[in-house]
DNA sequence: GCCTAACCGGAACGGTCGCCCCGATTATAC
DNA sequence: GTATAATCGGGGCGACCGTTCCGGTTAGGC
């Protein structure tokens, strides 16, 4: 984002780059309670160098959300231009299956140690609008329900990744995802004749 | 539940009385992650007076979730055998209510930091019948329908809990909770006619 | 090849928390 | 009232974690 006075030294940036996948890694599969120590050694750096990168631990934390954040957006969009009406299901499907293999974007999204909405306005608005826009999409082609907006949807997201993380992925998908897909559905008119 | 070889002194038994008093309300307003000391502060005792009562501070919290779940399963059933078509949906947004404002009891129920089933398996295993007990009479009561389990109706109770604590009472009422409903109702067969 | 500025790593600091210890205190039996 | 045994409470220990500091090392221009 902001631009160096000067490039990075070779093995700074080599060094740069290690930490960030490191991090990447160990928040998803283990949440943002590793402590940066441990980040620093699997990394093969000492805990100074990450510090030098980024002044306090949630810095890294921010960077790998925002990154994270980005890729979910993109692959959302690109599903619901595909398929308008399955959109926003493959959506929530998604977003359960990613927060639950990726304790840090499930905290970031739910606002656990961690207030998204603060500390990356852009990223949380971004993702704000994705959401509106994907349901927006759905409920034009009429698969989802017109009385849900986006922040039922992200409520429903938070709900999901709790979920996720409680049961395994098949049962999720087979026995609970599909009770909340029929609750997102278009309701059957009462049968009067 | 074990029996003292000789009664606590008068002020032990006052002591004791009024510490896990004051763990009850503390955990479930801030969770588990008071430090006993601070419990200690507010029950005006000192922290070895906490230790003495309870060994460790799972333990105390241990006891604390066993109480709160026999009241939640005490009432469940009342609700259920007043009204069977409605039980079950009470019992889970009933669950939701008290797991946003008891964030002991939503960890002990979603396994986060302590095990359940583990540490307390009378209570887990009676919990875990209640909910098959409530689900049936809804299920022959024909309000829900059929193909949902008492494991896939704890699962949604985890998630309805983490939604309940990310978005306010009367929205998570009002907009979410009649999705969850509309899911878990008997579906409409398609009409043929 | 040399010089210097940039960078490295890990020891150390301050704060927090679970848990224990022990001199002081107090309830209870006689 | 006195003895005594149970209880009290707060200071302290050890472990952990985020962050800082600084002596040693190395990349990269000349």
């Amino acid at each position: 984002m902001t631009e160096r006075s000067r490039p990075l030294r070779a093995d700074a940036a080599r060094n740069r780059a290690r930490v960030l996948q490191v991090a990447y890694e160990t928040f998803a599969q283990e949440g943002a309670a590793v402590p940066i120590d441990e980040i620093a050694r699997r990394a093969g750096v000492g805990a100074g160098t990450v510090y030098r990168h980024f002044p306090t631990k949630e810095s890294l934390f921010q960077a790998i959300v925002a990154d994270r954040m980005h890729q979910v957006i993109e692959r959302a969009l690109a599903q619901a231009a595909a398929d308008p009406g399955e959109g926003l299901y493959a959506f929530l499907f998604q977003m359960a299956e990613q927060g639950a293999t990726d304790l840090g974007l499930t905290d970031a999204v739910a606002g656990v140690g961690f207030d998204l909405a603060e500390a990356l306005p852009d990223a949380e608005r971004k993702f704000m609008d994705t959401v509106a826009d994907i349901l927006a999409r759905s409920q034009r082609a009429g698969t989802v329900r017109s009385d849900v907006d986006a922040a039922d949807i992200k409520t429903l997201i938070v709900g999901l990744q709790a979920m996720r993380r409680f049961r395994g992925d098949s049962e999720l998908m087979h026995r609970v995802y599909p009770l909340i897909r029929a609750g997102l559905a278009v309701p059957e008119p009462p049968r009067s004749a």
